[in-house]
DNA sequence: GTTGAGCGTT
């Protein structure tokens, strides 16, 4: 099983694609993600991306904190899912 | 056509 990465801070207008594009330069990417409201349907402005541990780690390295969009993207280890 | 802390569906 690969490792997962929260991802936050990023533009309304990000999309899945985008962010594995974005990650996919620093590593394999397994699985990426944009979490969209399913409430009212929108992007909630954050995603998640699964990746190796090294491809994982360098991209966390690489892009945590960087600046996506006008914005100091977040990039962190993320949690299996935990309950609200 | 809007918004801005956080941890997602099968």
């Amino acid at each position: 099983m690969a490792k997962k990465i929260f991802v936050g801070n990023l533009p309304f207008t990000t999309t899945s694609e985008e962010l594995k594009e974005v990650f996919t330069a620093y590593g394999e990417v397994i699985t990426a993600k944009v979490v969209t409201d399913r409430i009212s349907g929108r992007s909630r402005g954050f995603g998640f991306v699964e990746m190796e541990p090294a491809a994982a780690d360098a991209a966390i390295g690489a892009l945590n904190g960087q600046d996506l969009g006008g914005r100091p993207l977040r990039v962190d280890a993320a949690k299996d899912r935990p309950p609200r």
